[in-house]
DNA sequence: GTAGATGCAAAGTGTTTGCACGTCC
DNA sequence: GGACGTGCAAACACTTTGCATCTAC
């Protein structure tokens, strides 16, 4: 399992996360509290009910309303960032801080499983081509789809 | 409006896909033919209820079960591809023949519009990414969020 | 005549909303 | 003590399923 990052540090992800909550005039409660130091434990995208499930399995239940209403609050500030990987249900991740890690999905249509993955010319390809469509390109999200090596097997 | 392919045409798409579900065994019939003829003249891809819709307003009622019944089968035998935009809907369009057009789309976020697009040096970033991921990469899906001319300006 | 195709309606599932209560500042 | 945060339950919207009927072959 990943090292869970240290919730309360100075600087850790959920901790910028609510300072830029606050800025935007918002107090602090636990639920939301809970739910951001779950996603910073995270290495990829899951999807609301998973969010919840691991919320109630980790002793801190939230209920449906506020796992949906805070990622949506979260995506508003662009904390967090939906992911579509073709499998019906929006999955969410923390967004990538300004130079930081940007990553991409692999999805496996067999066995669902979902890997982030990484490539530098996919991103200057992008980057080239967003120059030259006729929208003012923000986001982009790319999905690998196919089998993984456990189903490929 | 684009024009129409001609829907009974040898060679037509849905001709060629209703010969591929005679070849998976399948029986004709009507809602599927008019789903079919539907997709063909679609440039882009719609979402189900949008489908149904159309196909009401064409004089050519086909109930929601049996679209979601057709997506489903013609996404089986890859006669149609899903599309994620990131709008809570998955969206469906005609496969793109071997060979043929190939293309991503562009999402306005603003007004929800999706346009395609394709590009090569995009395509052949993919295909070198292909061979380097822990993945049998079988299909790609590629989408630009942003705004368009309209809502940016 | 049999297997597949279709419609209708009910059930299922993820998501959103209304409202009351609780908590932060 | 007012505004935001949260839970609960009902409401929604899209999708799937069960069942009876119809149709292609």
């Amino acid at each position: 399992m990943p090292p869970a990052a240290p919730a309360s540090a100075e600087g850790s992800w959920a901790d910028r996360a609510e300072a830029v909550l606050a800025a935007d005039g918002r107090k602090r409660g636990g639920a939301r509290r809970a739910l951001l130091e779950l996603l910073e434990r995270q290495t990829c995208a899951l999807t609301a009910p998973e969010l919840e499930a691991a919320l109630g399995a980790g002793g801190r239940r939230v209920s449906r309303a506020s796992v949906y209403r805070i990622l949506d609050e979260l995506e508003r500030l662009r904390l967090v960032a939906r992911v579509e990987t073709g499998q019906a249900m929006v999955r969410y991740e923390r967004a990538h801080d300004a130079g930081g890690e940007h990553h991409h999905h692999l999805v496996c249509d067999s066995c669902g499983l979902v890997m982030p993955f990484s490539d530098e010319g996919l991103e200057r390809a992008i980057h080239a081509l967003s120059e030259r469509v006729p929208l003012a390109v923000s986001e982009h999200e790319i999905v690998l789809h196919g089998a993984c090596r456990a189903c490929a097997s």
